[in-house]
DNA sequence: TCAAATTGTCCAGTATACAGGACAGTCGTC
DNA sequence: GACGACTGTCCTGTATACTGGACAATTTGA
């Protein structure tokens, strides 16, 4: 879909750039980096003129969105880039709601509670509350993970047909931590699985010892909006399983709108 | 502002802006706004012609750093803010650590526990987790509060002369919330203090039944970065404040520079 | 030790993004 | 049901922000 657009255009048609879109590209490629970046070797990856990126980089750590370590002048995202961020939790609501959720189920059931949403076709844990379990079983937050790993992705797919499903599934995301590779067909059935069940789970997909138990959350047209899930280790009974798929139904229709 | 323009020149000297800084005056003012608004207000709000900030905000809604409410139109921070966010929680190592030394602060003692610092000369909270205390005392992650309200904010002017807090402080910050006011010596006096016992406590400044138990986190040049502060009842016994003060103060030399 | 590469700053010309206004549609309110 | 206030979209001319290149200072590394 590329909102931001890919730098790499071929070569030179040497389109003048708006600053809006500069702006775009520096940060998602700084967050898509995951280290920070000096000056020089970001302009040269966005193929961006050295002194624009300059004018820009400056302006936007002078605002505190970007800071440059003074060690090895490398930028990071700033203090209030951070601080913005937070309003969104404040002020979303079906966030906010759900973030309270997560914090509630994790300290209910004892375990690692998620939060989840497709972020511009991007799988994405939201919000994380780990379980009390000696082996913390979590992920980090913000970070962007296959659809096809994960209980969530099945759900937020329900109600996607094969092309959409399809042309958002990158190949290389089929192939698990482990070598495996998922089959597109049997990818498919799981979400529409997924979609009448109400719910999902996926046992020993990231890693062989946990399981993920997800749960959609409807928005107003019945769409699934996000999920919210466990993440438990893979040797629970079945009542055990039973009992906290009630939980965690009661929280997913909790959050979905009426 | 406008020292420069000649004097006759009056009204409308209606500078065309870089849309940079429009994009950071429309981040700023949401910000700061604390609730959605809508598009035309908010132009209206920044002195700032209307089709400019159409195309801006429907730019940055279309990166996902902005989100329009569908109801009413009005703009919200957006999911892609929130992430980016995270990602100064994760490189930063000072707030990383602070985080995580908060969260366990808050578990050991079971008291509301703060990591805050000055941004920007104003005093914010940058991350917060509440005890487990019946009523509980919290106060809102991202919310900036004057500094002479807070314990935390005495440690954080320390080094500063009095020339600069008072560029700092505006007047109206002096003023307590059931309107008792600080006189600006003894609060100058009070940095003093602060700077020297290495800590501060105030007590019943933002309300009459919590004291603030807060200790400086050090830079590499011995500048107070940031602090780390306990939100406590005010009833406490001196044995029970003395060993809070310890842990305290464990945690906070644990997060300075050595 | 001397190139080669990189960093941060500055400048001038021009492609173009912004300001301003017009327009049709939609609310409210009197 | 006529009016004012607002919303969202589109168009045009021009003020100017962006680009490309040049520069000295610094770092790399051979």
């Amino acid at each position: 879909m590329s909102l931001i657009l890919p730098a790499t255009d071929a070569e030179a048609p040497q389109r003048r750039e708006r600053s809006v879109d500069r702006i775009l590209q520096i940060l998602e490629f700084l967050h898509g980096h995951g280290e920070g970046i000096r000056i020089g070797a970001l302009a040269k990856a966005l193929n961006a003129p050295r002194s624009s990126t300059y004018t820009l980089v400056n302006d936007l750590t002078q605002a505190g969105l970007l800071e440059i370590s003074p060690d090895d002048g490398r930028i990071f995202f700033g203090k209030r880039m951070y601080l913005y961020g937070l309003n969104y939790i404040r002020e979303n609501s079906l966030a906010k709601r759900a973030r309270m959720e997560v914090d509630r189920l994790a300290k209910e059931t004892g375990e690692t509670s998620e939060f989840c949403m497709l972020q511009s076709g991007r799988y994405t844990i939201m919000h994380m509350r780990p379980g009390n379990r000696p082996f913390r079983i979590s992920s980090a937050v913000g970070l962007q993970i296959p659809i096809p790993w994960t209980a969530s992705g099945r759900l937020l797919l329900a109600g996607h047909d094969r092309a959409q499903i399809e042309a958002l599934i990158a190949e290389e995301d089929l192939v698990l931590p482990d070598g495996r590779r998922i089959d597109i067909d049997e990818f498919i059935d799981a979400i529409d699985h997924a979609r009448r069940d109400g719910f999902c789970l996926t046992k020993g997909l990231v890693d062989a010892v946990t399981q993920c138990l997800a749960a959609p959350i409807y928005g107003a047209e019945g769409n699934v909006e996000a999920t919210i899930c466990l993440v438990l280790p893979i040797d629970l009974s079945d009542e055990q399983t039973a009992a906290l798929r009630e939980t965690l139904l009661d929280s997913s229709s909790r959050l979905s709108a009426r």
